[in-house]
DNA sequence: CATCTATATAGAGAAAACTCAATATAGACC
DNA sequence: GGTCTATATTGAGTTTTCTCTATATAGATG
């Protein structure tokens, strides 16, 4: 029922997700607590946010003494452009 | 707050819209009744998760007599396409 | 080991999404 | 106009998502 592109798109259609994707796309390797400030959400709220863009396999982390760093999977981004790119020139892409 | 791109991964991220875009993709201009079989929904929630679509630009319209032929709107995939590709490379899209 | 900092989890309340049955609307046809 | 078919809308119930406060965990450091 839930595909995993489902989970993946849905992981990405909520703005502080976003927001925080397109950070990572710009520089990687950021730690969680720098996107605390840059939405207007608590800390547990942007750690939740990352959770879930972590189970849909968007982001890898790694600890760095007490903080935790992330960075995009770039192939996770790849693999749904790919997927809607094949949609939108007919094919009936799986 | 709520992007322009997000109202189009939320209009994705969901099974039943995201086959119906599956089943544009590979043929054009099918009328709404043929979705309420495709899926194991009524017409009314169907005609929801159009209008979900159609709102999202995801799809267009045409009148058909009594029936209404749903297509898809392609640039709105490759837009998106394009957005996550650029995102993947690097790039701070937007 | 006590404590501090960074992150994650739990639990609860509010808001949004999803679905359905019932009903409304729109066009075709008699 | 009356009726039939196809689609859309309404209203309500259920489930899921989002967010918070409070608390727990994990590593560093005195």
């Amino acid at each position: 029922m839930s595909d995993r592109e489902i989970d993946v798109l849905r992981a990405l259609a909520h703005p502080v997700r976003l927001g925080i994707v397109r950070r990572l796309a710009a520089e990687p390797d950021i730690c969680a607590c720098d996107f605390t400030d840059d939405f207007a959400v608590s800390q547990p709220t942007v750690s939740a946010h990352l959770k879930v863009l972590r189970e849909a396999g968007l982001v890898t982390t790694r600890r760095e003494g007490t903080t935790v760093c992330y960075s995009l999977v770039p192939e996770s981004l790849t693999d749904l452009a790919g997927l809607l790119g094949g949609l939108a020139r007919g094919l009936s892409v799986r």
